[in-house]
DNA sequence: TATGACATCTGTAGTGGCTACAGGTGCAAG
DNA sequence: CTTGCACCTGTAGCCACTACAGATGTCATA
């Protein structure tokens, strides 16, 4: 059994976090020690490394959820899993070409603002095209 | 001079966000009507679009303030203005490489769950490593 | 035994950038 | 007169944390 600064440092997760997730139910209540504190059984502390992995790789907590739900059937819902994945798939990959067309259009404006030279900076032109 | 109906509709941001960034700081508070009611004249309705413009390429509310500053220096601060776009591109930059980092580990563990069909799924196996 | 340094506890507030209410005022048309 | 709309203020909620404040427990050392 490990105290909560312990399965912090197993698992990597802060534990300001550990218990903002016990909040949401993201992981189950742990045992109390006589004196009222947290105690974690190694599977809590594996528990809370899936989480993390989780997050590292941008699922919502309440997709973390459902992949635990999925995770608990017997034999794995992997159907469940695909699906959710699938989704957050779709998610991350709409975030990067939203950003890519952000990166051409803001390294434009800054190529030419760093070629032009005068007194209207025409990043801010760009911008503003009508006056301020 | 515009009620805040008309300048939403002009500039294209949102009624509430209006009078947020009115809170922030970001839009100088306007006139109001007899009745207390928002008048907007047109500069203040084409700061709103700067506003919604520098958004959509994801500044943060605090470099909108700074550009509007430089921009409001007589001749505009090209280089204030660089400086803020330089940091916010390599900003975006990062996101993406992230971003593809994540794509390619989680289209792995999809693929591997796709083509493998068996009791454990193997994104799961990814994710957990250890047991639940 | 007293002291001080930790670890933990609970609960609340702040972050960013909005969005969504609740509850009120003002004004015109039917 | 009532319906309906635009607007007003102020507050609470979203997400996933993070950062306190203030209390209590535990442990080692002087």
């Amino acid at each position: 059994m490990f105290a909560i600064g312990e399965a912090s440092q197993l698992s990597g997760v802060n534990i300001e976090t550990i218990r903002f997730y016990e909040k949401r139910g993201v992981v189950d209540e742990p045992d109390r020690a006589p004196n009222g504190r947290r105690m974690y059984t190694e599977d809590q502390v594996a528990r809370l490394r899936f989480v993390k992995r989780c997050r590292e790789l941008g699922f919502a907590i309440e997709d973390i959820v459902a992949l635990i739900g999925a995770a608990s059937k017997t034999g794995d819902d992997c159907a469940s899993v695909q699906k959710v994945g699938k989704r957050h798939l779709e998610e991350i990959r709409a975030k990067i070409a939203d950003l890519q067309e952000l990166e051409a259009r803001l390294s434009q404006s800054l190529n030419e603002c760093a070629t032009v030279g005068g007194d209207a900076c025409p990043m801010l032109s760009d911008l503003l095209r009508d006056p301020l």
